[in-house]
DNA sequence: ACCTGAACACCGTTCAAGT
DNA sequence: ACCTGAACACCGTTCAAGT
Protein backbone atom coordinates (compact mmCIF):
# COMPACT_ATOMS: atom_id res chain seq x y z
CA UNK A 1 0.00 0.00 0.00
CA UNK A 2 1.41 3.53 -0.65
CA UNK A 3 1.29 5.59 1.84
CA UNK A 4 -0.90 8.64 1.81
CA UNK A 5 -0.10 12.21 1.46
CA UNK A 6 -2.06 14.27 4.18
CA UNK A 7 -4.65 16.35 1.79
CA UNK A 8 -3.79 20.25 1.65
CA UNK A 9 -5.40 21.79 4.80
CA UNK A 10 -8.30 23.19 2.18
CA UNK A 11 -9.03 20.28 0.50
CA UNK A 12 -9.33 18.25 3.95
CA UNK A 13 -11.70 20.86 5.32
CA UNK A 14 -13.99 20.42 1.84
CA UNK A 15 -13.98 16.68 1.97
CA UNK A 16 -15.36 16.57 5.92
CA UNK A 17 -17.91 19.34 5.36
CA UNK A 18 -18.64 17.96 1.89
CA UNK A 19 -19.22 14.06 4.09
CA UNK A 20 -20.92 16.14 6.57
CA UNK A 21 -23.66 17.71 3.98
CA UNK A 22 -24.31 14.18 1.88
CA UNK A 23 -24.95 12.37 5.27
CA UNK A 24 -27.77 14.66 5.76
CA UNK A 25 -28.38 15.06 2.24
CA UNK A 26 -29.05 10.87 1.82
CA UNK A 27 -31.05 10.98 4.97
CA UNK A 28 -33.57 13.81 4.12
CA UNK A 29 -33.68 13.14 0.36
CA UNK A 30 -33.04 8.99 0.13
CA UNK A 31 -30.02 7.96 -2.21
CA UNK A 32 -31.06 10.07 -5.07
CA UNK A 33 -30.59 13.71 -3.51
CA UNK A 34 -28.72 16.24 -5.83
CA UNK A 35 -25.18 16.42 -5.86
CA UNK A 36 -25.27 19.56 -7.32
CA UNK A 37 -27.29 20.63 -4.36
CA UNK A 38 -24.72 19.04 -1.69
CA UNK A 39 -21.56 21.11 -3.49
CA UNK A 40 -23.48 24.04 -3.02
CA UNK A 41 -24.75 23.34 0.85
CA UNK A 42 -20.99 22.76 1.54
CA UNK A 43 -20.24 25.78 0.11
CA UNK A 44 -18.00 24.16 -2.81
CA UNK A 45 -18.20 24.29 -6.15
CA UNK A 46 -19.13 21.26 -7.94
CA UNK A 47 -16.32 20.25 -9.64
CA UNK A 48 -14.39 19.78 -6.13
CA UNK A 49 -17.12 17.40 -5.45
CA UNK A 50 -16.33 15.25 -8.46
CA UNK A 51 -12.68 15.26 -7.59
CA UNK A 52 -12.88 13.79 -3.85
CA UNK A 53 -16.10 11.17 -4.81
CA UNK A 54 -16.37 10.73 -8.64
CA UNK A 55 -18.95 8.35 -8.26
CA UNK A 56 -22.35 8.97 -5.83
CA UNK A 57 -21.81 5.33 -5.12
CA UNK A 58 -18.31 6.55 -3.57
CA UNK A 59 -19.93 9.32 -1.48
CA UNK A 60 -22.65 7.49 -0.47
CA UNK A 61 -20.23 4.98 1.12
CA UNK A 62 -17.67 7.33 2.38
CA UNK A 63 -20.69 9.13 4.07
CA UNK A 64 -21.82 5.67 5.67
CA UNK A 65 -18.66 3.92 6.19
CA UNK A 66 -18.60 4.90 9.98
CA UNK A 67 -22.08 3.31 10.45
CA UNK A 68 -21.04 0.21 8.47
CA UNK A 69 -18.28 -0.36 10.45
CA UNK A 70 -20.47 0.01 13.55
CA UNK A 71 -22.44 -2.72 11.73
CA UNK A 72 -19.40 -4.63 11.73
CA UNK A 73 -18.24 -4.09 15.27
CA UNK A 74 -21.90 -5.17 16.75
CA UNK A 75 -21.53 -8.87 15.18
CA UNK A 76 -18.37 -9.38 17.11
CA UNK A 77 -20.39 -8.34 20.08
CA UNK A 78 -23.74 -10.28 19.69
CA UNK A 79 -21.25 -13.51 19.05
CA UNK A 80 -19.95 -13.02 22.19
CA UNK A 81 -23.04 -12.60 24.01
CA UNK A 82 -25.15 -15.06 22.12
CA UNK A 83 -25.29 -18.75 20.64
CA UNK A 84 -24.07 -18.53 17.00
CA UNK A 85 -27.58 -19.34 15.43
CA UNK A 86 -29.13 -16.27 17.32
CA UNK A 87 -26.31 -14.47 16.80
CA UNK A 88 -26.44 -14.51 13.03
CA UNK A 89 -30.38 -13.97 13.30
CA UNK A 90 -30.21 -10.89 15.57
CA UNK A 91 -27.50 -9.52 13.16
CA UNK A 92 -29.89 -10.06 10.30
CA UNK A 93 -32.25 -8.25 11.61
CA UNK A 94 -30.51 -5.02 12.97
CA UNK A 95 -28.82 -5.01 9.05
CA UNK A 96 -32.55 -4.86 7.74
CA UNK A 97 -33.27 -2.23 10.35
CA UNK A 98 -30.06 0.00 9.16
CA UNK A 99 -31.15 -0.67 5.61
CA UNK A 100 -34.57 0.27 5.93
CA UNK A 101 -34.05 3.43 8.37
CA UNK A 102 -30.66 4.94 6.92
CA UNK A 103 -31.64 5.80 3.26
CA UNK A 104 -29.88 5.08 0.89
CA UNK A 105 -27.31 2.49 2.64
CA UNK A 106 -30.40 -0.56 1.36
CA UNK A 107 -28.68 0.58 -2.25
CA UNK A 108 -25.21 1.02 -0.98
CA UNK A 109 -25.28 -2.61 0.54
CA UNK A 110 -27.17 -3.99 -2.25
CA UNK A 111 -24.39 -2.85 -4.60
CA UNK A 112 -21.55 -4.55 -2.13
CA UNK A 113 -23.54 -7.99 -3.08
CA UNK A 114 -23.84 -8.11 -6.32
CA UNK A 115 -22.20 -10.59 -8.62
CA UNK A 116 -19.66 -7.98 -9.88
CA UNK A 117 -16.54 -10.58 -9.39
CA UNK A 118 -14.43 -7.86 -11.27
CA UNK A 119 -15.33 -4.85 -9.81
CA UNK A 120 -12.60 -3.94 -6.81
CA UNK A 121 -13.93 -5.19 -3.18
CA UNK A 122 -15.81 -1.53 -1.91
CA UNK A 123 -14.61 -1.05 1.85
CA UNK A 124 -18.60 -1.00 3.32
CA UNK A 125 -18.70 -4.60 1.07
CA UNK A 126 -15.63 -5.97 2.82
CA UNK A 127 -16.46 -4.84 6.37
CA UNK A 128 -20.37 -6.98 5.94
CA UNK A 129 -18.97 -9.66 4.43
CA UNK A 130 -16.29 -10.16 6.85
CA UNK A 131 -18.39 -9.92 9.41
CA UNK A 132 -21.41 -12.38 8.32
CA UNK A 133 -18.96 -14.79 7.41
CA UNK A 134 -17.83 -14.87 10.76
CA UNK A 135 -21.37 -15.69 11.74
CA UNK A 136 -22.42 -17.72 9.26
CA UNK A 137 -19.10 -20.20 10.02
CA UNK A 138 -19.89 -20.25 13.76
CA UNK A 139 -23.28 -20.96 12.94
CA UNK A 140 -22.99 -24.02 10.53
CA UNK A 141 -19.85 -25.50 12.83
CA UNK A 142 -22.99 -25.16 15.77
CA UNK A 143 -25.39 -27.27 13.21
CA UNK A 144 -27.74 -24.54 13.72
CA UNK A 145 -27.51 -23.37 9.87
CA UNK A 146 -27.98 -25.49 6.73
CA UNK A 147 -24.13 -25.96 4.84
CA UNK A 148 -25.23 -24.81 1.77
CA UNK A 149 -25.53 -21.41 1.89
CA UNK A 150 -22.28 -18.95 1.27
CA UNK A 151 -22.46 -15.96 3.87
CA UNK A 152 -23.00 -13.59 0.76
CA UNK A 153 -26.70 -16.04 0.08
CA UNK A 154 -27.39 -14.75 3.41
CA UNK A 155 -26.93 -10.79 2.82
CA UNK A 156 -28.70 -11.12 -0.20
CA UNK A 157 -31.58 -12.64 1.36
CA UNK A 158 -31.56 -10.39 3.75
CA UNK A 159 -31.46 -7.55 1.81
CA UNK A 160 -34.96 -9.06 0.51
CA UNK A 161 -36.34 -9.64 3.59
CA UNK A 162 -35.42 -5.49 4.14
CA UNK A 163 -37.09 -5.22 0.44
CA UNK A 164 -40.36 -7.17 1.23
CA UNK A 165 -40.78 -4.90 4.94
CA UNK A 166 -39.78 -1.76 3.20
CA UNK A 167 -43.01 -2.20 0.38
CA UNK A 168 -45.19 -3.39 3.63
CA UNK A 169 -45.18 -0.42 5.20
CA UNK A 170 -42.18 1.83 4.74
CA UNK A 171 -40.88 1.40 8.00
CA UNK A 172 -39.54 -1.79 9.09
CA UNK A 173 -42.31 -3.25 11.00
CA UNK A 174 -42.55 -6.33 9.14
CA UNK A 175 -38.83 -7.50 9.81
CA UNK A 176 -39.19 -9.40 12.54
CA UNK A 177 -42.33 -11.36 11.07
CA UNK A 178 -40.36 -11.60 7.18
CA UNK A 179 -37.32 -12.83 8.82
CA UNK A 180 -38.92 -15.03 11.00
CA UNK A 181 -40.07 -16.99 8.04
CA UNK A 182 -37.00 -16.88 6.43
CA UNK A 183 -35.23 -18.61 9.75
CA UNK A 184 -37.52 -21.52 9.59
CA UNK A 185 -36.25 -22.12 5.97
CA UNK A 186 -32.19 -21.45 7.24
CA UNK A 187 -32.15 -24.90 9.67
CA UNK A 188 -30.60 -27.78 8.42
CA UNK B 1 -69.06 2.32 -14.95
CA UNK B 2 -69.42 5.38 -17.02
CA UNK B 3 -69.36 4.12 -20.83
CA UNK B 4 -65.96 5.25 -22.39
CA UNK B 5 -66.34 7.42 -25.40
CA UNK B 6 -64.74 5.83 -28.26
CA UNK B 7 -61.12 7.80 -28.92
CA UNK B 8 -60.92 10.08 -32.07
CA UNK B 9 -59.12 7.94 -34.63
CA UNK B 10 -55.74 9.88 -34.46
CA UNK B 11 -55.63 9.71 -30.75
CA UNK B 12 -56.49 5.85 -30.94
CA UNK B 13 -53.27 5.30 -33.27
CA UNK B 14 -50.90 7.60 -31.00
CA UNK B 15 -51.86 5.70 -27.93
CA UNK B 16 -51.06 2.59 -29.52
CA UNK B 17 -48.28 3.70 -31.13
CA UNK B 18 -47.30 4.97 -27.78
CA UNK B 19 -47.81 1.19 -26.00
CA UNK B 20 -45.95 -0.11 -28.27
CA UNK B 21 -42.43 1.67 -28.49
CA UNK B 22 -43.14 2.06 -24.55
CA UNK B 23 -42.71 -1.27 -24.37
CA UNK B 24 -39.53 -1.55 -26.72
CA UNK B 25 -38.15 1.25 -24.60
CA UNK B 26 -38.86 -0.56 -20.87
CA UNK B 27 -36.86 -3.75 -21.92
CA UNK B 28 -34.21 -1.82 -23.63
CA UNK B 29 -33.05 1.08 -20.90
CA UNK B 30 -35.42 -0.38 -17.85
CA UNK B 31 -38.12 1.89 -15.95
CA UNK B 32 -36.20 4.77 -16.39
CA UNK B 33 -36.21 4.84 -19.96
CA UNK B 34 -36.47 8.07 -21.40
CA UNK B 35 -40.25 9.89 -21.28
CA UNK B 36 -39.28 11.97 -24.22
CA UNK B 37 -37.34 9.66 -26.27
CA UNK B 38 -40.84 7.34 -26.19
CA UNK B 39 -42.50 9.97 -27.43
CA UNK B 40 -39.95 11.11 -30.75
CA UNK B 41 -40.04 7.29 -31.12
CA UNK B 42 -43.58 7.27 -31.37
CA UNK B 43 -43.77 10.17 -33.70
CA UNK B 44 -45.83 12.18 -30.85
CA UNK B 45 -45.80 15.77 -28.83
CA UNK B 46 -44.57 15.18 -25.52
CA UNK B 47 -47.60 17.02 -24.32
CA UNK B 48 -49.52 13.70 -26.23
CA UNK B 49 -47.65 11.13 -24.14
CA UNK B 50 -48.29 12.95 -20.73
CA UNK B 51 -52.21 13.54 -21.90
CA UNK B 52 -52.47 9.86 -22.66
CA UNK B 53 -50.16 8.95 -19.30
CA UNK B 54 -49.65 11.58 -16.70
CA UNK B 55 -47.47 9.43 -15.05
CA UNK B 56 -44.12 6.76 -15.45
CA UNK B 57 -46.30 4.24 -13.42
CA UNK B 58 -48.96 5.10 -15.46
CA UNK B 59 -47.28 4.25 -18.92
CA UNK B 60 -45.32 1.08 -17.49
CA UNK B 61 -48.59 -0.15 -16.30
CA UNK B 62 -50.23 -0.40 -19.71
CA UNK B 63 -47.40 -1.07 -21.18
CA UNK B 64 -47.60 -4.18 -19.59
CA UNK B 65 -50.97 -5.11 -18.98
CA UNK B 66 -51.14 -8.09 -21.14
CA UNK B 67 -48.33 -9.61 -19.36
CA UNK B 68 -49.75 -9.11 -15.76
CA UNK B 69 -53.13 -10.72 -16.77
CA UNK B 70 -51.13 -13.69 -18.45
CA UNK B 71 -49.88 -14.12 -15.00
CA UNK B 72 -53.55 -13.74 -13.78
CA UNK B 73 -54.47 -16.58 -15.75
CA UNK B 74 -51.71 -18.85 -15.04
CA UNK B 75 -52.77 -19.36 -11.29
CA UNK B 76 -55.87 -20.44 -12.44
CA UNK B 77 -54.55 -22.91 -15.07
CA UNK B 78 -51.83 -24.20 -12.06
CA UNK B 79 -54.48 -24.60 -9.68
CA UNK B 80 -56.18 -26.94 -12.04
CA UNK B 81 -53.11 -28.99 -12.55
CA UNK B 82 -51.22 -29.08 -9.20
CA UNK B 83 -51.82 -29.83 -5.41
CA UNK B 84 -52.52 -25.98 -4.01
CA UNK B 85 -49.29 -25.50 -2.36
CA UNK B 86 -47.55 -27.04 -5.29
CA UNK B 87 -49.24 -24.50 -7.31
CA UNK B 88 -48.81 -21.27 -5.37
CA UNK B 89 -44.96 -22.13 -5.09
CA UNK B 90 -44.67 -22.57 -8.76
CA UNK B 91 -46.68 -19.09 -9.24
CA UNK B 92 -44.49 -17.30 -6.94
CA UNK B 93 -41.49 -18.98 -9.02
CA UNK B 94 -43.08 -17.63 -12.48
CA UNK B 95 -43.93 -14.13 -10.75
CA UNK B 96 -40.02 -13.93 -9.80
CA UNK B 97 -38.97 -14.88 -12.94
CA UNK B 98 -40.94 -12.60 -14.70
CA UNK B 99 -40.26 -9.58 -12.37
CA UNK B 100 -36.72 -10.07 -13.36
CA UNK B 101 -36.81 -11.07 -17.19
CA UNK B 102 -39.18 -8.55 -18.16
CA UNK B 103 -37.34 -4.91 -17.09
CA UNK B 104 -39.49 -2.35 -15.17
CA UNK B 105 -42.00 -5.20 -14.20
CA UNK B 106 -40.09 -5.08 -10.50
CA UNK B 107 -40.78 -1.88 -9.73
CA UNK B 108 -44.41 -1.96 -11.44
CA UNK B 109 -45.31 -4.87 -9.16
CA UNK B 110 -43.86 -3.71 -5.73
CA UNK B 111 -45.83 -0.59 -6.15
CA UNK B 112 -49.21 -2.40 -6.35
CA UNK B 113 -47.99 -4.34 -3.11
CA UNK B 114 -47.04 -0.98 -0.96
CA UNK B 115 -49.18 -0.07 1.71
CA UNK B 116 -50.68 2.74 -0.13
CA UNK B 117 -54.30 1.89 0.99
CA UNK B 118 -55.36 5.24 0.13
CA UNK B 119 -53.66 4.91 -3.62
CA UNK B 120 -57.00 3.68 -5.99
CA UNK B 121 -56.02 0.18 -6.65
CA UNK B 122 -54.22 -0.24 -10.05
CA UNK B 123 -55.69 -2.83 -12.44
CA UNK B 124 -52.44 -4.93 -12.21
CA UNK B 125 -52.46 -4.93 -8.48
CA UNK B 126 -56.12 -5.69 -8.47
CA UNK B 127 -54.83 -9.47 -10.92
CA UNK B 128 -51.72 -10.03 -9.02
CA UNK B 129 -53.82 -9.94 -5.55
CA UNK B 130 -56.93 -12.03 -7.17
CA UNK B 131 -54.80 -14.38 -8.55
CA UNK B 132 -52.37 -14.90 -5.38
CA UNK B 133 -55.14 -14.49 -3.10
CA UNK B 134 -57.40 -17.82 -4.73
CA UNK B 135 -54.09 -19.70 -4.54
CA UNK B 136 -53.34 -19.15 -0.90
CA UNK B 137 -57.07 -19.52 0.21
CA UNK B 138 -56.63 -23.12 -1.18
CA UNK B 139 -53.00 -23.67 0.29
CA UNK B 140 -54.26 -22.87 3.39
CA UNK B 141 -57.57 -24.93 3.39
CA UNK B 142 -55.75 -27.88 2.65
CA UNK B 143 -53.38 -26.86 5.49
CA UNK B 144 -49.96 -26.98 3.30
CA UNK B 145 -49.64 -22.95 4.00
CA UNK B 146 -49.72 -20.73 7.43
CA UNK B 147 -52.57 -19.16 7.93
CA UNK B 148 -51.00 -16.25 10.08
CA UNK B 149 -50.10 -15.10 6.16
CA UNK B 150 -51.93 -12.75 3.82
CA UNK B 151 -52.00 -12.75 0.23
CA UNK B 152 -49.97 -9.67 -0.02
CA UNK B 153 -47.42 -10.85 2.72
CA UNK B 154 -46.37 -13.62 -0.39
CA UNK B 155 -46.32 -11.20 -2.87
CA UNK B 156 -43.92 -9.28 -1.03
CA UNK B 157 -41.86 -11.72 0.05
CA UNK B 158 -41.76 -12.76 -3.62
CA UNK B 159 -41.04 -9.66 -4.39
CA UNK B 160 -37.92 -10.16 -2.05
CA UNK B 161 -37.19 -13.29 -3.04
CA UNK B 162 -36.39 -11.25 -6.61
CA UNK B 163 -34.86 -8.89 -5.15
CA UNK B 164 -32.04 -11.26 -3.69
CA UNK B 165 -32.07 -13.40 -6.66
CA UNK B 166 -31.69 -9.87 -9.24
CA UNK B 167 -28.22 -9.27 -6.87
CA UNK B 168 -27.16 -12.92 -7.07
CA UNK B 169 -26.58 -12.10 -11.00
CA UNK B 170 -28.73 -10.26 -12.63
CA UNK B 171 -31.02 -12.75 -14.27
CA UNK B 172 -32.41 -15.26 -11.85
CA UNK B 173 -30.62 -18.45 -11.72
CA UNK B 174 -30.95 -18.36 -8.05
CA UNK B 175 -34.84 -18.01 -7.92
CA UNK B 176 -34.93 -21.47 -7.29
CA UNK B 177 -32.71 -22.15 -4.40
CA UNK B 178 -33.76 -18.94 -2.91
CA UNK B 179 -37.87 -19.56 -3.54
CA UNK B 180 -37.23 -23.16 -1.62
CA UNK B 181 -35.69 -21.26 1.30
CA UNK B 182 -38.73 -19.33 1.91
CA UNK B 183 -40.97 -22.10 0.99
CA UNK B 184 -39.62 -23.94 3.96
CA UNK B 185 -40.47 -21.54 6.21
CA UNK B 186 -43.74 -21.00 5.32
CA UNK B 187 -45.08 -24.63 6.18
CA UNK B 188 -47.18 -24.81 8.85
C1' DA C 1 -2.25 21.20 -6.10
C1' DC C 2 -6.64 22.32 -5.61
C1' DC C 3 -10.83 25.04 -6.38
C1' DT C 4 -14.42 27.57 -9.00
C1' DG C 5 -18.29 28.07 -11.74
C1' DA C 6 -19.72 28.61 -16.45
C1' DA C 7 -20.90 25.56 -20.14
C1' DC C 8 -22.85 21.53 -22.08
C1' DA C 9 -26.02 17.82 -22.66
C1' DC C 10 -29.98 15.80 -21.05
C1' DC C 11 -34.51 15.12 -18.90
C1' DG C 12 -39.50 15.85 -17.17
C1' DT C 13 -43.36 18.79 -17.37
C1' DT C 14 -46.33 22.53 -18.74
C1' DC C 15 -48.98 25.31 -21.77
C1' DA C 16 -50.03 28.69 -25.55
C1' DA C 17 -50.91 28.22 -30.21
C1' DG C 18 -52.53 25.44 -33.93
C1' DT C 19 -55.71 22.02 -36.41
C1' DA D 1 -61.00 17.51 -28.92
C1' DC D 2 -56.59 16.60 -29.55
C1' DC D 3 -51.82 17.57 -30.92
C1' DT D 4 -47.41 20.13 -31.24
C1' DG D 5 -43.16 21.76 -29.72
C1' DA D 6 -41.01 25.67 -27.56
C1' DA D 7 -40.11 27.07 -22.92
C1' DC D 8 -38.94 26.33 -18.24
C1' DA D 9 -36.69 24.28 -14.37
C1' DC D 10 -33.57 21.02 -12.94
C1' DC D 11 -29.66 17.84 -12.85
C1' DG D 12 -24.92 15.50 -13.68
C1' DT D 13 -20.47 16.14 -15.54
C1' DT D 14 -16.54 18.40 -17.60
C1' DC D 15 -12.92 21.66 -18.03
C1' DA D 16 -10.62 26.22 -18.79
C1' DA D 17 -9.29 29.74 -15.88
C1' DG D 18 -7.89 31.20 -11.37
C1' DT D 19 -5.32 30.93 -6.79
Amino acid sequence: MAQVRPMRADARRNYERLLEVAAEAFAEHGENASLDDIAKRAGVGSGTLYRHFPTRQALLEAAYVERIEALGDRADALAERLPPGEALAEWLYELCVASIQVRGMKSLLGKAVTDGTSVPLTTCGAVVKGAVTRLVSAAQTEGTLRTDLSPVDLLRLAHGVATASELADGEGREIRRYLALLTEGLRP
